[in-house]
DNA sequence: GCCGTTTTCGGCCCGACTGTTTTCAGTCG
């Protein structure tokens, strides 16, 4: 068991223990010390040495000895208990915005509901409104969670679409029976969330193919399966089918199944009248086949420049591959540094000399730290001092560490009023400072535009940070008039974040083409919290892709050099 | 369950918001 997966049992053992109505101090010990695992940069059996030996705060005997016991055997008899006393649905309960463990316990323990059918079901009922701390309203507000909760469930982040399809494309490509094999589907598209998994591979032999994607590592059960095409369910619920179809199709099913459905069908429209027919078999003329060697070929075929999968939403990419004015998209190896990455000062997992040298290590050429500011305590936001404090330790790691560049930044808070979290002497001093909201979601539209335009004018700040708020499949956007927001940023010629955390990809991708039109600039942000998050970046680079963003637009294609001019510029 | 000590118990992070109350508990970030 690694460690990751202890800290997720250390957090469930924490809720349910709040869910038994325990001691809420007991089951923060449990939160606390997940937070304090993930916080050490040691690998797990030095680890367990340092804890036995008392040297990890927020670890004291008892759960040291539990952590013992998951990492040697990888289960825990507390934890089995625990969850064998409380019903699994509660913790779907808890998913819905407004249900804590203390409300979430009364309905258990009020009205005996276990899941989140008969939570429903009990509020169609009215039965909610008799229980203290209930009342209409919130009945209300827990039928409309759990409306949310459902038009949502099924649904994956890119990330963890991406996690689950690369080792199965590993595997499909190494069988013998593979000709050409593709990802296809949403996730091609890098859709921002994903239903299922769509593979497409060309082979002469499909029912070898088929059997051997039933019994890929991960596939829990096959739920279709036919002579060309099986359906089965990963072991975390996600659906991933398989088309097996002839080489000479393959372009033709590809571009079927790549979607979007929008899209194809003005492709299909274009061939009708060009006196053509396109199948997901093929492209006839009459009942002459006309061969494809790929996807560029079929566009070719309609008088069209090749569209790459991301641009093909019906968001007017046909029109431009006819007039030949498609967007020029760069990939990730045109992204030169990074900002917006977190580190101990404040929620970060990892010092700044271990991003650093991450960074450096994917190749970068520099890295914008910026932790949280001071009305952030949540996150352990930097005061005045230590903001000051860890200015001389970026200081000193800029000048020793070779190969990178540091710049110091802030994440400042966007307060409701529109200022920022920092007198102008202390925001002046930083290199670059971003501004954030974290806190009153609930203003009305026209205070939220307000607040963010009034941000966006003022003279220290450099770029908008995750400008909607908005967590997929988790949380909306802030009602903002976004249009307003852009306008105000090109005016004042601050930077909109890209910010490329998976959970997040806000700015969306639907606004980037209005933003490009008003003449703004980006920059594709991690927003990474611990070493992997810097990886995240990928993931704005899809973001960007999909929003026809060229290199020229995004300021983190700029070199170490020329973005250190314009950052002094601001 | 952890921690620290004025050392074996008492406190454990803060503030705004919401919907319920009629002075506050629970949730959220």
């Amino acid at each position: 068991m690694d460690k990751k997966e202890i800290t997720h049992v250390l957090q469930e053992i924490g809720t349910l223990l709040e869910l038994q109505g325990e001691n809420p101090f007991k089951s923060r010990a449990y939160v606390n010390a997940a937070r304090a695992l993930e916080l050490l940069p040691d690998a797990l059996p030095s680890l367990v040495e340092r804890m036995k030996s008392h040297q990890v705060k927020g670890i004291g005997k008892a759960l040291a000895e539990k952590i013992t016991e998951l990492a040697a055997t990888g289960k825990l008899a507390y934890h089995e208990k625990l969850k064998a006393s409380v019903p699994a649905g509660l913790l779907d309960i808890l998913q819905v915005p407004g249900l804590g463990p203390k409300k979430t316990r009364l309905l258990w323990t009020q009205l005996g509901i276990e899941s989140l059918g008969e939570l429903e079901y009990a509020c169609n009922e009215n039965r909610l409104v008799v229980l203290e701390g209930f009342g209409a309203r919130s009945q209300e507000k827990v039928l409309q969670g759990i409306e949310r909760l459902k038009r949502f469930r099924g649904r994956y982040h890119l990330s963890a679409a991406r996690q689950r399809a690369a080792p199965l494309l590993e595997h499909l490509a190494r069988h013998p029976a593979t000709r050409r094999l593709s990802i296809a589907g949403s996730l091609r598209r890098c859709r921002e969330t994903i239903r299922d998994l769509d593979l497409v591979a060309a082979s002469a032999a499909p029912a070898a193919l088929l059997d051997a994607f039933a019994s890929l590592p991960g596939v829990e059960r096959v739920e279709e399966r036919e002579e060309t095409r099986a359906t089965v369910i990963l072991d975390n619920g996600m659906r991933a089918e398989l088309h097996v179809v002839p080489d000479a199709a393959f372009p033709f099913a590809l571009l079927a199944l790549t979607g979007s459905a929008e899209h194809t069908a003005l492709l299909r429209q274009r061939a009708r009248a060009r006196g053509l027919t396109l199948t997901k078999d093929g492209l006839l003329q009459g009942d002459r086949p006309l061969a494809c060697a790929d996807e560029a070929a079929i566009y070719q075929a309609l008088d069209l420049a090749f569209i790459p999968p991301e641009l093909r939403e019906d968001y007017g990419e046909v029109v431009a591959a006819e007039a030949g004015s498609l967007p020029r998209l760069f990939d990730e190896t045109a992204v030169r540094g990074i900002f917006h990455v977190h580190t101990t000062w404040s929620d970060g997992a990892a010092g700044a000399e271990a991003m650093a040298l991450r960074a450096r290590e994917l190749g970068y050429a520099y890295l914008g730290i910026s932790d949280h500011s001071k009305s952030a305590f949540y996150a352990r936001g930097l005061d005045e001092e230590r903001v000051r404090q860890q200015a001389a330790e970026l200081a000193a790691l800029d000048a020793r560490l070779e190969g990178i560049r540091i710049f110091r930044g802030i994440e400042a808070d966007i307060l409701p009023d529109g200022r920022l979290d920092y007198d102008d002497d202390v925001l002046a001093s930083f290199d670059f400072v971003i501004g954030s909201v974290h806190s009153h979601f609930n203003l009305s539209e026209g205070e939220m535009t307000a607040r963010l335009c009034r941000a966006l004018s003022n003279p220290y700040l450099t770029m908008l940070g995750h400008p909607t708020g908005r967590l997929l499949l988790a949380r909306d956007p802030y009602s903002v008039d976004m249009h307003a927001v852009i306008d105000a940023a090109a005016e004042h010629g601050k930077i909109i974040e890209i910010n490329a955390n998976p959970h997040r990809l806000d700015l969306d991708w639907r606004l980037c083409r209005y933003a490009t039109e008003r003449g703004a600039r980006f920059s594709i942000n991690p927003d990474a919290h611990h070493l992997d998050g810097l990886a995240d970046t990928a993931y704005g680079v899809a973001v960007a892709r999909k929003g026809w963003l060229e290199a020229g637009q995004v300021v983190t294609t700029l070199d170490a050099e020329e973005v250190a001019a314009a950052l002094a510029r601001r």
